[in-house]
RNA sequence: GGGGUAGUAGGGUAGCCUGGUCCAUCCUAGAGCGUUUGGGACGCUUUGACGGCGGUUCGAAUCCGCCCUACCCCA
């Protein structure tokens, strides 16, 4: 009978689910009176600032960081004519300043190429100032149709982080390319997501960019997530924006570009993946807090305790540890269920018994229990939050094991995809056929040129005309 | 993009058709006091709302108009 008291729909129901933990352990305040627009909460936003801080580790190690005006005029976005066709459906515009009406449209950026570009044309001058490598953390706009929701489909992402490259060739741009592939493996790695890598098909490349390749998760109802992209720009835009340098001879060459982007979407997929019936799972290396500590206080031992949590807390604290001693007036159950809900990887509970013992029990978000010894509290809490970020990463890769799957026919396809699964089938790689496996079983070509350990790069026949197909990824995305 | 349904306190509902004791009700919400505290404690007291703007009217949660927002279905 208490069971259901306070209990978060289950996670099978994962829509209700999402939405209900986003408010109830405080991430995301949906109620912000216009559409596609959501407040974060402190403790949401405390969440994103340690993910971003991760992610913004990994660029500064090649990267600068800059930040560019959120106003681009009309003539500047306008000028690349693919990427105005890919955005002028989502783009908000200020037309008036005060009550007078602007001589040049102003748009809110929907992405920063056109802001960016323009100064990199007056930034780079010869060879010696390439590669340039920059970064900004902004929100963009776009009006979205379709339905919206919460950190996942935006009118304003409030959390795009977007690096912007110059090469002096395209091989160079493409080995950049590379390289943010890795970051990016590197970044959801500290994050626990397992991630699958595709190139997209033609038509849902960036407007404007030689390729895409898209970095993916798959959510819990087996729907996926497009968590980051990066882009090789060729020399489409640098042609446009006159990107040029001096070469080693003297000769004006035009420069290449990629570009990469990742947004609160990485935050979705950290509660999607992780989190349970119970509510949010947080890895140690993101979480808020890494270890709250509920003392057990009862009648005349409630000082002895008081005063051992608390040299518990600063041992800890020293040692670097995120950590809370929770001393509220509240029943230590009720405590536990509120970390739990908050995704708090470690609680350590201290009581009597085990200040007698000299230890304290630790028990892991991810389940188990097991003790740290107070003498040697930061080498033990260091060894078990080490166990739960395993046990998360473990238990995520074997989601997205159980997601992906290989058919052989468009029947075997909507199969898996009702059956809430990411398909591998052969593609020819022509439009046409393309159009028809994702009209037929109501699904989008992710990619091809898989990159993930459970799929094997094949070939076969393609699965509407028969002709050889490659390897190709298939979904119902968000 | 097309259609539908709906917005009442922290959350959930009733009331609306037929305008007037409507100071409504429930809770896992909030505030206060007391007793409690090894897995969601209990008692008492109490706060708080009719999505926004405008109209009709002696009087609007209720009728009319516009707007905003949310959800569902179809493309």
């Amino acid at each position: 009978m208490e069971e259901d008291a306070g209990a978060l729909p289950k996670k099978q129901d994962f829509s209700e689910w999402y939405n209900e933990l986003l408010w109830r352990a405080e991430i995301m305040d949906v109620r912000y009176p216009v559409k596609g627009l959501y407040v974060w909460y402190p403790y949401g936003f405390a969440i994103r600032r340690f993910v971003y801080d991760r992610l913004r580790q990994l660029l500064d190690r090649d990267h600068k960081e800059a930040l560019f005006p959120l106003l681009i005029p009309e003539q500047e976005f306008m000028k690349e004519a693919e990427h105005i066709k890919g955005f002028e459906d989502e783009v908000y515009w200020v037309t008036h300043g005060g009550t007078t009406p602007l001589d040049v449209k102003l748009a809110l950026r929907p992405t920063s190429e056109t802001a960016i570009y323009p100064m990199f044309a007056l930034w780079v001058r010869s060879h010696a100032d390439l590669p340039l490598k920059i970064y900004q953390v902004v929100n963009t706009f776009r009006y979205e149709t379709k339905q919206t929701r919460p950190l996942i489909r935006l009118r304003e992402i409030t959390s795009f982080m977007e690096s912007h490259t110059v090469h002096a060739t395209w091989d160079e741009a493409e080995a950049q390319v590379e390289s943010e592939i890795a970051l990016s493996q590197e970044f959801y790695k500290s994050l626990c997501i397992p991630i699958v890598i595709s190139k997209r098909p033609d038509w849902d490349k960036f407007p404007g960019a030689d390729y895409t390749i898209a970095i993916d998760t798959i959510m819990p109802n087996g729907r996926t997530l497009q968590i980051g992209t990066v882009h090789h720009l060729g020399d489409h835009f640098s042609r446009t924006f006159s990107i040029q340098y001096e070469d080693k001879n003297g000769e004006q060459q035009i420069a290449y570009q990629t570009c990469y982007g990742i947004s609160e979407r990485c935050i979705a997929a950290l509660i999607s993946v992780h989190g349970d019936d119970k509510g949010l799972v947080l890895p140690p290396a993101v979480a808020t807090l890494q270890a709250v500590i509920v003392p057990i206080t009862i009648g005349k031992r409630r000082d002895d305790v008081l005063a051992a949590a608390d040299k518990l807390k600063s041992d800890l604290e020293s040692s670097g540890f995120r950590v809370k001693l929770d001393t509220r007036d509240m029943r230590p159950g009720a405590k536990y269920y509120w970390w739990e809900l908050r995704g708090v990887p470690l609680r350590l509970e201290l009581g009597p018994r085990d200040l007698d013992a000299g230890k304290a029990m630790a028990v892991k978000r991810t389940g188990e229990k097991t003790s740290i010894r107070l003498a040697n509290a930061a080498e033990d809490t260091t060894r078990v939050l080490a166990e739960v970020a395993d046990a998360l990463r473990a238990k995520a890769e074997d989601g997205m094991k159980e997601h992906l799957c290989s058919v052989a026919s468009m029947e075997q396809l909507n199969g898996a995809l009702n059956d809430g699964k990411v398909a591998v089938v052969h593609w020819c790689q022509d439009r046409a056929c393309g159009d028809k496996i994702e009209e037929q079983a109501n699904s989008s070509i992710l990619g091809t040129n898989v990159r993930s350990p459970y799929v094997q790069e094949s070939d076969g026949p393609c699965v509407i005309c028969g002709k050889p197909g490659k390897a190709t990824l298939v979904g119902r995305t968000y």
